[in-house]
This record gives C-alpha cells, sequence and structure tokens, in this order.
DNA sequence: CAGTATCCCGGACGATACTG
DNA sequence: CAGTATCGTCCGGGATACTG
C-alpha cells in the first residue's frame, strides 16, 4: 500500500484518517449521517453517550477533512445540519471492507481470543488444578 | 455494515479492530510482518521510534486476536519470530482498501482541509487585511 | 439550539531499570 | 535477546457552566 509508489505524506494522511476511524465516534457518526442529514441535536441523542463536546470535535474534524458539510440555517433558533458530502459517501467503501472483514471472520478472532486468554492467565491467579 | 443483519457482539468486534488499527503502531508492525517473519529486535530496529514496551504490548495484542503467531526457539539467547498468520494476512485487504481509498482521494482531502483553515483560522490572531 | 470555555481525572505511553 | 516492572507525564475526553 504504502510500499509501492512510496509518498510519505500520503502514507501519513493513510495515518491520520486510520486514527480517526479509530476512535470511538467517528465511525458511529458517520454511520448516523449514512441516513441523510441530520441536525446537531440529532445526532447527539442518537449517538448514546457522546458528550457535546465530543461531537462538536468530531463533527469539525470531519468537516475538516472534506467528508462531512455543514450548513447553517440563520433562523431563531439557530438551526445546523450536517450531511456526508459525496467524499463522506465514497468513504463508506473502505469502511465497509473492513467492516465486511470482520463480520467474516468474527468467529476465528473470538476462538482465537478465547484461546490466547486460557494460555495466558487473565491476572495474577493461582492454578488451581488438581492440589 | 452494522445495519443489516444487526449483531451486537459483531458490531462491537469492528470497533475494536478499528480501534487497534487507529492507534500508532500496529498498522507499521503488519506492514513490517508482511514481508516475512520477523525477530523481537528486528521489529524494533525497522519500527522507529516504537518503545520496547508498546512493542510488546502491540504484538501481544495482534496475537490474541490471531492476526500474528509468536513462536519461541529456546535457544540461548533467546529467539522469537513473530508472523502474520493466515488470518493476520486476509487483514491486509481491508487495510489496503482503506489505503487505496486514501490515494486516490488524497488531494481532495487536503483541498478541503487548506480550504477549512482558511475558513477557519487556525488560532486567535487578527486578520490582517489592508488594515 | 448549537455551540465555546474551563476544570479535572484516568489511562495511554515513554523512559528506565531489572530478569531468565 | 526478549521481555516484565515501575514510575512519571501528558492529554483525551467527560462534566459542567456560560453565550449568541
Amino acid at each position: 500500500m504504502c510500499d509501492s509508489s512510496y509518498d510519505p505524506a500520503k502514507c501519513q494522511t493513510v495515518s491520520e484518517m486510520l486514527a480517526r476511524l479509530g476512535d470511538k465516534w467517528t465511525v458511529l457518526v458517520i454511520m448516523m449521517l449514512a441516513d441523510g442529514p441530520q441536525r446537531f441535536s440529532d445526532l447527539k441523542r442518537a449517538v448514546v453517550g457522546i458528550s457535546q463536546r465530543m461531537l462538536t470535535l468530531t463533527l469539525r474534524a470531519l468537516e475538516r477533512d472534506g467528508l462531512v458539510s455543514r450548513t447553517v440555517h440563520p433562523t431563531v433558533p439557530p438551526k445546523v445540519e450536517y450531511a456526508l458530502t459525496e467524499l463522506g459517501r465514497s468513504f463508506g467503501e473502505p469502511i465497509k471492507a473492513m467492516g465486511g472483514w470482520v463480520f467474516r471472520n468474527h468467529d476465528l478472532i473470538q476462538m482465537a481470543r478465547a484461546e490466547f486468554d486460557e494460555r495466558n492467565p487473565p491476572a495474577g491467579q493461582k492454578l488451581v488444578q488438581l492440589g
């Protein structure tokens, strides 16, 4: 990926986007917006557990990267609508690729984890086995 | 992705894998291992800037998820080899999908950022414009 | 309603030292 | 060599209060 036609700048962008995807809220917000434009308060309500602060920061980051558009309706009270841009919608592809892979391999992953946790005692505990 | 055939457990695994991908080192380690099995110290040297601690933690996490295998050669001094499993190699697909998307849209992203940063003053600074 | 500002805590991570 | 243990720092992010 970053091996062929190596471009440090682009590789850094890859890291940045991965880091963004990796945070707790971004994907959830994108998924909500995939259903269509949403107001700030709608998102706040839909994305359970997100704080006002984090919703703002998440949306700002997505807006900055051009994945989300922000349109202010100068009414009173204010009304701000967020929507996925064309770029934002196309971003669904790689996300779906990730999601698809996990779904296909979910059982293998869980089995691997169970096996690992069995081999590696979860915490300091005596192996009570036959005494 | 998580909309159709909704399964909370699988969706959580998706989040977990995304979070893993999002951290600073995981992808770099996977890319190194894509070239073939590597010893601990080789990885340490190859992944510039990673601490011993973080390399260990990263490898443990990947091992637990079944993406990486760890084989100890009981020699002296010790020799431990890490390698991608079949599952680990298949994980390259969605990663490549992400990377491909970013590469294709790199310029759009950069332009969006530049535009955003122009509209939104980077920090509190006077707009020195025509005085 | 849709934010921004401030405070504050827990966890992530680097640095360092020690061990089989 | 390949770790584990311990310590200290930094900052991500939640809670709360205030504003246009």
